[in-house]
DNA sequence: AAGCCGAACAACCGCAACTGC
DNA sequence: GGCAGTTGCGGTTGTTCGGCT
């Protein structure tokens, strides 16, 4: 199976090693890295200008933040995912120093695993039925006591602030509202009830 | 010490959207 | 409008590493 982007030329591909980081780090330092297909060529990498891209923007900026995530990004996380869905590029939008990539694994390897361990469904948030419940807490074995519970308190006020960055048509909420008093502010629901986005 | 296993992280792949000609 | 090249995104796979037996 071929590398669409650059099956014309012999690519590496795999792990970076730190003379290749240097390479990329020293060309975009420099000169920026304007077309990232040229970038390889320029800055003396067999790479794909797509391998640069992906590896800059997770790995090699400088603005990065590296390390665990703290209670309060994982916090975040799970609230705009409750809003956003898989929209990981959006959600990493909102912790700054990090990367959707970063925020996907982050989900995948331990928040989703957490929310399960609680009875919720990563996909919707809402509660899993009871009989399909003791199945997911087989699956995943966590115990739940063990577990730091997921305030959503607060969520109200957060996804009045969340839900401004979304496309209108995707996500505006009916008003709850008579159109009558339509200069009335929208209402937002409660955490449990707010239809999610389809995906 | 060696092997196994699962978690975490890094990288790839395919697709869709965007842009310029 | 059609096409080709480029970019961005999300899903998936591959690799590494640490804990356990």
């Amino acid at each position: 199976m071929g590398h669409r982007c650059c099956n014309k030329q012999k690519v590496k591909r795999g792990l970076w090693s730190p003379e290749e980081d240097e390479k990329l780090v020293n060309y975009i330092t420099t000169h920026g890295h304007g077309s990232w297909s040229s970038v390889p060529k320029f800055a003396g990498l067999k790479r794909c200008g797509k391998s640069c891209r992906l590896r800059w923007i997770n790995y090699l900026r400088p603005e990065l933040k590296r390390g665990s995530f703290s209670a309060e990004e994982e916090q975040i996380i799970i609230d705009v995912h409750r809003i956003l869905g898989n929209r990981w590029a959006q959600i990493a939008k909102h912790l700054p120093g990090r990367t959707d990539n970063e925020v996907k694994n982050f989900w995948n390897s331990c928040i989703k695993k957490k929310l399960m361990a609680q009875g919720l469904d990563p996909k919707t948030h809402n509660l899993i039925p009871s009989n399909q419940r003791a199945a997911h807490k087989a699956a995943c074995n966590v115990s739940q006591s063990s577990q730091q519970p997921f305030s959503i308190i607060n969520l109200d006020s957060k996804m009045k602030d969340y839900s401004m960055e979304i496309n209108p048509p995707i996500l505006t909420l009916p008003s709850p509202y008579p159109s009558s008093s339509s200069n009335q502010p929208p209402l937002l629901q409660t955490a449990t009830s707010l239809p999610l986005p389809s995906l």
